[in-house]
RNA sequence: UGGGCUAUCGCCAAGCGGUAAGGCACAGGACUUUGACUCCUGCAUUCGCUGGUUCAAAUCCAGCUAGCCCAGCCA
């Protein structure tokens, strides 16, 4: 008895879902354990240097869902140190991204810029402690003082400058004496360091220039080695995420933290940037596409910053799963796009109503059908989804059907219409082909057909079975409407990158249908609403160009399909 | 010829000394008013390589190899 009891406590057990823990998680979990972290804070800091892309999207989503996990604060903070890069339309875009992604900061959004007082006396405290100097150093000496990858680096001749001076120096930089590069701050440090970054790195330089959120206040900025720590240490950020690029800079962060005797000290962890494979995120790629009109912007559906994903039709959830799945390590790592199209067709799947459009029609006639009969469809939205109720779809003697659905000449396995066949045209009757028409060139036109109205759906009619089923729109209430059919940007056979270093573009990465046809109750699909067209994939109104009287469609991803019609 | 990091199935990724989870992709099959979905089944005798320690190694040690990052007054 005991046995039998032991193992079904087992198998519960082995039922139960095994979550793994990755490295992010075993950290925090032992620094709770530990007793160094009353409440997990974690921030997403971005640049507003531009858009935010889907690798952002896993930071923010790690960053926030660990801070969900564990009952405590996310932060969104933009680290705008560099006022020659920053724009306020970033910060406004950025904002649009985190909160459509669904990362919620509450109260606490910030500011670097905030911070620059703080980071100032902090600067001063250094100097102070004879932990930082004024240099009169070029860019250019600076660069020959520094050293190479394999030899040290030699002393700054300001390296022993005295505290004094210093003091009156770098309050002369805070002051404009100086113009733009004529002195920096640097961290007295180590110029012998194997690791570059403590070889005296600058921490301050001056720039006159408007700072989008400080304007003409400060004419000296702090770089990012120095701020991020403090701005962390601030805002009692206990874990500090960021990219496997700085795990280089981690000393310089504790050295900094230390120096200034920051506590508790926020602690950096890094981890591996998400990279889609055959995808481009590359700024400056991008903006090369959009200057060339190659795509209609940064939001065009072919890319994937989070504002093309959104016009595309992916949902946050869609995102939410994918990030999930792709899981957190250090292994830097380029995960299959089709792991992405899993996730949006898996999020949309029960969610989403299931229509019937024809993008490439033909007519098919039921040539034994009343010439001025209409009946009214009930039609269920979701077959596996009943919580989305019906709808009403007429049904009359001429249909649109797509070209796809009809063959002269069916190969093997072509269980669709042709000549002597019987399908379900879903939703409504039988119908067998009788015959078609063609045009001069010999395209097919016209599909004829008869029905037996013995077999109309839910009549439930079981006397024999058709192995196909397609499905149609009414000729006389179809809505028209242009479809967009997306393929990768990149030619995924040649690699995103030429020789030359330009990319490898896809010369048919999108396909225009002008002449589609949608069932009468689209007509008043709104904005980013999004659909599946039965047999054909998940579609979304396109934010940008669709109106009410002429809408635009942009397929999101097709449905799998283990058919191809041989060519 | 410096320093840091990484290496487990086609692609992600668990594993933390006790004898290779899971997902995506793919391939078969069942079901089907979506050639979809769902459901079954299959898919690493082997963990970059070579040695060593151990009763036992993907896990520990040593030595190699490969890839990524670093010489901004960018972040």
């Amino acid at each position: 008895m005991s046995v039998i009891e032991n193992n079904e406590e087992q198998n519960d057990q082995a039922g139960k879902e095994v979550v793994s823990r990755h490295f992010i998680r075993q950290i925090i979990d032992k620094d709770i354990a530990e007793g160094n972290c009353p409440v997990v804070k974690t921030r997403f800091p971005p640049e507003p240097n531009g858009y935010l892309h889907i690798g952002h999207a896993k930071s923010i989503l790690l960053n926030y869902g660990l801070a969900q996990e564990y009952g405590g604060q996310f932060n969104l903070r933009f680290d705008d140190t560099n006022p020659t890069k920053e724009k306020t339309e970033f910060v406004r875009s950025i904002i649009e991204d985190i909160k459509w992604l669904g990362a919620d900061w509450q109260d606490r959004m910030f500011y670097a810029s905030d911070y620059f007082e703080a980071m100032y006396e902090g600067a001063i405290r250094l100097i102070e402690k004879g932990k930082a100097y004024v240099s009169d150093l070029t860019a250019e000496e600076m660069r020959e003082y520094r050293g190479t990858l394999t030899e040290p680096g030699k002393d700054d001749p300001n390296r022993e400058r005295s505290i004094a001076d210093n003091l009156r120096l770098f309050t002369e930089m805070k002051e404009g004496v100086y113009r733009d590069g004529e002195k920096v701050l640097r961290a007295k440090i180590d110029m012998t360091s194997p690791n570059i970054n403590m070889r005296d790195p600058v921490i301050y330089r001056v720039a006159h220039m408007s700072h989008h959120n400080t304007g003409g206040r400060w004419c000296i900025y702090p770089m990012y080695d120095f701020a991020h720590p403090i701005e962390d240490a601030i805002e009692g950020i206990t874990h500090s995420i960021c990219t496997l690029e700085f795990e280089d800079h981690r000393p310089l962060y504790d050295w900094v933290i230390r120096e200034l005797d920051y506590r508790p000290a926020p602690k950096q962890i890094e981890f591996a940037k998400l990279y889609l494979t055959n995808v481009v995120t590359g700024k400056r790629y991008i903006k090369r596409l959009v200057e060339e009109g190659i795509v209609d912007g940064w939001d065009d559906p072919r890319l994937v910053s989070i504002a093309a994903l959104r016009r595309r039709g992916f949902t946050p959830e869609s995102l939410q799963l994918f990030v999930d799945l792709c899981g957190v390590s250090k292994s830097n790592s380029s995960v299959d796009y089709a792991m992405l199209e899993y996730c949006i067709r898996e999020d949309l799947k029960l969610k989403r109503p299931r229509m019937m459009a024809v993008l490439d029609p033909i007519r098919l006639v039921i040539d034994n059908y009343p010439v001025d009969m209409t009946e009214e469809m009930v039609i269920s939205n979701n077959m596996e989804n009943e919580g989305l109720g019906t709808r009403t779809v007429p049904f009359g003697r001429e249909l649109y059907i797509d070209r796809e659905d009809f063959m002269i000449e069916p190969p093997k396995k072509y269980f669709r219409l042709f000549p002597g066949n019987e399908v379900r045209l879903m939703n409504a009757y039988f119908v067998t082909c009788t015959g078609y028409d063609t045009d001069e060139q010999g395209a097919v036109t016209t599909v004829h057909c008869t029905y037996d109205p013995a077999t109309r759906s839910g009549s439930g009619f079981n006397e024999r079975k058709v192995k196909g089923t397609i499905h149609w729109v009414p000729v006389k209430q179809a809505v028209k409407a242009e479809i967009r059919l997306y393929e990768n940007i990149i030619d995924e056979e040649k690699g995103v990158y030429n020789e030359d270093g330009s990319l490898n573009l896809n010369p048919n990465s999108l396909t225009v249908l002008s002449e589609c046809y949608l069932e009468p109750s689209l007509a008043t699909a709104q904005a980013y609403e999004s659909f599946q067209f039965v047999r054909q994939g998940f579609f979304c109104v396109d934010a940008k160009d669709s109106k009410a009287d002429g809408l635009v469609f942009n397929r999101i991803v097709s449905l799998k399909s283990s058919f191809t019609l041989p060519k």
